[in-house]
DNA sequence: TTGTATGCGTTATCAG
DNA sequence: CTGATAACGCATACAA
């Protein structure tokens, strides 16, 4: 490119010092308006961009925010980083996308890297073995802002964004008791993760106040994708008494569910009810339409950059854990056992189709 | 944070000079092996990282490579984020990730912004109006290697990485023609966009070939996404004679139909086949599944970045444009009117898929 | 109110 | 081979 023009040609150009450019640029001095139009003028003339590079040098920070993300490849994080970029942008910030692929390694590397970009900010949703407030812990004094998104790495005591994951697994599973299910079993995340545990923790609470009890092994550990899901509900379509219903903890893992109940020759809702977690787009799409607990992606986006850009203006308050509401959408992969509740099609259906 | 180790440091504990540290830090020059091991442990055990900043102001380039998208949540983006992020990992360059939500005036302005960041190089998905080409042409003299993807914008006369657009869209009309399907409708993209008007050249040609002509009416154009999708299904389905299948040029759109399909108290593929462009994930999970165009969203993406680390290494070809291959995916979403062609079959699968 | 000068952390040039 | 030293482009303290 034509070397990009630089505020000493500015400087020369609007006949003024380097210095008097610097401050009509960042309105940190008042300037002879005379003076002013002139540097504005040499500006747009020349279309000169200050250099990020050397203002962040000097200033020793940038206006990067740094996201950190498992796999943007999963449908859940694309509206995270929508909601992230929008808020943003808007409030100056440009943002630098990094995949961990759920490896803790991977980033500490980019923690590591990044850093010497003089961030303005993190924004990170933690690998599944993240080792981050550990290394964050021993670095950074006081470094720019952290805020964790979606899930709570162990020891970490700064700011979180995350769902009503409790609740939300609670309302799921108190859908399937209220249909009549008993034989509940249910499709985890990979428990060092809060929110795997925490959905758990809901799907045990609702069993809990409803009496009901099950056989340890309907509680099943996957790791929140579709191939793990689809291996997990395998093993559980084939036990005996089979399961009436899943509740697999993602929506990719239900999508998993939903693969292998097909490969068994069996029938959601019929043979078996599925809700997921999630409520990713195509969940109303899917045959049948999978019922799922919503989650709102963009508005956890927007609100964690919108507290760390707080933090960045200086905010100073104690650690935030902000829980944004999670809600059940009904749609059709539940099967009503109870001819009590809604009328008795359903119970007749699940006879016809009882394989073996 | 305790403030950053600089090279004076690792100078200063390995007892040498700043001069030397640099140079076994970029292997510039050939160093004694006992200071090189001073060296290295200094770095080591001062946990010393070079300011990217530092040293992109003094290069004139930093491993940034800036990514310029429509619209992160477009499901078709992330495969193709992901693939360029992998290579660009490995080749030492980290992702700036820019939206720029189909609006050229955001293009515009992180185009500009991002080069005062002086990456080393640009990867983009051109907006719906892109202006890119002048844009670039103006300021770029020999600035760092772009590469387009997906859509080639006017005037571009760089390197481009796209998806076999005209192919897919014949195979996909052709295999509607083989399923005995004469009142074919389309449902274009933007028909600024190359990659929408490839695809309605495919349709075409098919359509020609075959000497079936329809009705200008029949060919709707919408934007790519669900929303204007479902519009245009809703005045394509109330037509009469209605058309006995759509063709969707993507699979955002694909939904927008099925859902005026389902909202009509139509049925799909009965009343009305469906065909897509893209073969998201979850076109396999839809009801019924849907037969769709594949697109290798993450090939494109490593194709992509490597051709851009390959020019960022300073390979000087002229400019070339990549055309990934598509495949038709069958799937369920196509029911066959004429019984001679193929068997039974598929009629029988259609069928047994009616559950909705 | 404006100009001058220093340094941010590197790389690169040039002597030694 | 190694060590000074001058930029890179900007912000800022200080002088005028």
């Amino acid at each position: 490119m034509n070397p990009p023009v630089t505020m000493r040609q500015i400087a020369e150009r609007a006949e003024v010092s380097i210095g008097t450019v610097s401050h009509v640029i960042n309105g940190t001095a008042k300037v002879r308006e005379k003076l002013r139009q002139r540097v504005l003028d040499a500006i747009r003339s020349l279309g000169y961009q200050p250099s990020q590079l050397a203002r962040g040098l000097r200033r020793n920070q940038t206006n990067i925010v740094v996201m950190i993300v498992p796999d943007i490849t999963n449908p859940f994080f694309p509206a995270v980083v929508r909601g992230v970029e929008d808020v943003a942008y808007k409030g100056g910030f440009r943002l630098v996308l990094c995949n961990t692929d759920n490896d803790a390694q991977k980033e500490s590397f980019y923690l590591n890297e990044m850093r010497s970009y003089r961030p303005a900010g993190w924004l990170v949703i933690p690998a599944t073995d993240s080792h981050m407030a550990t290394q964050l812990k021993s670095s950074a004094i006081a470094g720019p802002p952290v805020v964790c998104i979606d899930r709570q790495p162990p020891d970490w005591k700064g700011d979180v964004v995350l769902v009503a994951n409790e609740a939300g697994a609670y309302s799921a599973t108190q859908h399937l008791l209220r249909m009549g299910h008993r034989q509940l079993a249910v499709i985890t995340g990979p428990l060092h993760l809060t929110n795997a545990v925490e959905r758990l923790k809901g799907f045990e609470r609702a069993l809990a106040e409803a009496k009901v009890s099950i056989e340890p092994e309907y509680i099943q550990e996957a790791r929140f994708n579709r191939q793990s899901g689809y291996q997990a509900a395998t093993r559980l379509l084939r036990m005996l008494p089979r399961p009436t219903a899943i509740f697999a903890c993602n929506d990719l893992m239900a999508m998993g569910v939903l693969l292998a109940t097909r490969e068994l020759g069996l029938h959601c809702p019929e043979d078996v009810s599925i809700v997921g977690f999630d409520d990713l787009d195509f969940a109303e799409f899917t045959a049948p339409a999978l019922t799922s607990v919503h989650q709102p992606g963009y508005q956890i986006g927007t609100t964690a950059a919108r507290l760390l850009l707080d933090r960045i203006d200086g905010s100073r308050g104690s650690p935030q854990k902000i829980a944004l509401p999670s809600e059940l959408k009904i749609r059709h992969s539940v099967a009503c056992l109870s001819p009590t509740v809604p009328p008795a099609r359903s119970k007749r259906r699940e006879a016809a189709f009882e394989i073996r």
